[in-house]
DNA sequence: ATGATATTTCGATAATTTCCGATATATACT
DNA sequence: AGTATATATCGGAAATTATCGAAATATCAT
């Protein structure tokens, strides 16, 4: 062990970020790849793109590829760290979190590929959100 | 409760910094005031004046004056928030941090007065062991 | 192969943060 | 009063980060 200062402030610094802070929470209901997550958030594809790079680059995100998706998810080792759980469980509470989580829920409810072109249609243009 | 999404992302920004991390641990040691704090951490003490502030306005942190000192400490009750427990937890095993407190021991052990003078020659010239 | 589409990287600007010496303010001491 | 000293604030240049459309890359579908 023995993480090193540079390391943990890093590590910090990842998720001391809205848009990166709202991803690594909807991680924690399960794999997602980066559509449906820019769909949930009704953020652009490249934004979700970026965060979660540096979400990985802090090792709190492993990469599942399949096919031309990309499947995300919390690396389970990194849910021991005491800070991790302490900021998802803190995260948990966080109204706008608990939106997107129920955004989530109506977005994983169909097939991928829907998900995906709605994405392409949607994003760019309309930024009001579908409410919730 | 139901923290907002900004308040909580504040929060992580404000220890999202060396300085003010080693900072943040140091106070679990007790309260300290700015000049012994810059002393233990051999850094100028506008730096750490400037870094409490940011704790303070984070709400991690509170002050209670003294004369001409100000002494620092931390909000008990944060040390109930989840995150900042296991931040916490997580820092006191970095190697850097468990220094700091090393040599925090030897600078509580002296009368403030003859601390803060030394602060007072010592800073401006020794500046080989800044990182940050 | 051609086209479609999911994801990443690039580019470029704007906004924010960092850092610390210099200066200001506040209290103590004589 | 004046001097000393503790802390806070300021200034402002350098570095870092945020943002998102556009372009590039990679895979699938026909």
């Amino acid at each position: 062990m023995a993480e090193e200062l540079r390391t943990l402030v890093e590590r910090l610094k990842a998720v001391s970020h809205p848009l990166r802070l709202r991803v690594l929470s909807l991680l924690e209901l399960g794999e997602l790849c980066n559509c449906q997550i820019a769909e949930t958030l009704q953020v652009p594809a490249s934004s979700v793109s970026e965060a979660l790079r540096e979400l990985r680059r802090a090792g709190f995100v492993a990469e599942r590829k399949d096919g031309r998706w990309v499947f995300m998810s919390l690396v389970t080792r990194e849910l021991a760290s005491p800070f991790l759980k302490g900021l998802l469980e803190e995260a948990a509470a966080v109204p706008e979190v608990q939106q997107d989580r129920v955004r989530a829920q109506a977005v994983t409810a169909l097939a991928i590929p829907v998900v995906c072109s709605k994405v392409q249609r949607d994003a760019p243009t309309e930024r009001e959100a579908t409410h919730v």
